[in-house]
DNA sequence: GACAATTAGATTGCGCGCAATCTAATTAGG
DNA sequence: CCTAATTAGATTGCGCGCAATCTAATTGTC
């Protein structure tokens, strides 16, 4: 027994999940740049552009509401996207308050370029499938029980 | 068998570990937020106090080691921390490259009041110190290979 | 129907995070 | 030595990420 007392201290940074957490998004950020270049697109941008390719013609809420992201990041990120001729971005008829966003031809072919990404990663990873995915799942239930505590 | 496709496809956003670490970053990033508040430090800056605490009078090369942060994010933030009185950065006279970033009594002090922000999380999190331990120690072995592949 | 409360998105301000570039100090090679 | 290459930080520019605030549209209440 008799472990360094150092292994136990919880205010020690290589103690923390957290910063686990933290470092490892911004490993996966720096692997994913120079695939995403290719592609012109930035990693939270391509977040967006991932959801729109399940489902066009989203407004703007719900793109927030699956990447935990709120109208201050969205707005100007959509508008760079437009700018780029990926998606289009329209008020709803039916509720004048919502912003539709939908693919252009452009956005809709990005998908096929943007098709090898998933693998390369899955390479740098270095590790298996099953394992990723069993990984991702406890991250997600971690995920979700702190957005949890957030909401009171 | 003939699971849904969906559960396979490797563009579709839930089904991307990255996301899962992008959005469990931001997650944890949210449940620090009011405990750090009252410390009057953000979670990046927390993290260099959190180093200076293990060990003062330090090179900002090292911190940016330790961190994964390089000079650009670090002098700004560094600087933040020098006009909140909580460090003070001076050249080293061996190396004059180097500037040595030192905790003053106040930040020395914010140790004791940081004391009780693990603890905090860990009850957010929900689960076992055990099962933390665990991921923590899956969630670093993968950073590590990430950033295995970016060094070549 | 009028007015209050809610909702969707836009805007502003600030602190990262990082690429690219710059300066000054140190080290290496001849 | 003396120059070339390397190294530590600083600076600039840009894109998030989010709190706070604002506007306009919708919904709820009487």
């Amino acid at each position: 027994m008799a472990r360094k007392l150092s292994t136990l201290d919880p205010q020690r940074l290589d103690n923390q999940i957290c910063f686990a957490v933290y470092s490892a998004a911004h490993a996966f950020n720096r692997v994913y740049k120079p695939l995403l270049d290719r592609l012109g697109l930035t990693y939270p941008q391509y977040l967006v552009m991932l959801v729109l390719w399940e489902r066009d013609d989203v407004p703007v809420k719900e793109i927030g509401e699956k990447l935990f992201l709120d109208s201050g990041t969205l707005t100007p990120l959509l508008k760079r996207l437009e700018a780029a001729h990926l998606v289009k971005r329209t008020r709803s008829r039916e509720d004048e308050r919502q912003v539709l966003i939908a693919l252009t031809t452009q956005g809709h072919a990005l998908k096929e370029k943007a098709r090898s990404v998933p693998q390369s990663i899955l390479a740098a990873s270095d590790c298996s499938v099953s394992e990723l995915v069993t990984m991702k799942d406890e991250i997600v239930a971690l995920r979700d029980r702190l957005n949890a505590v957030i909401g009171e």
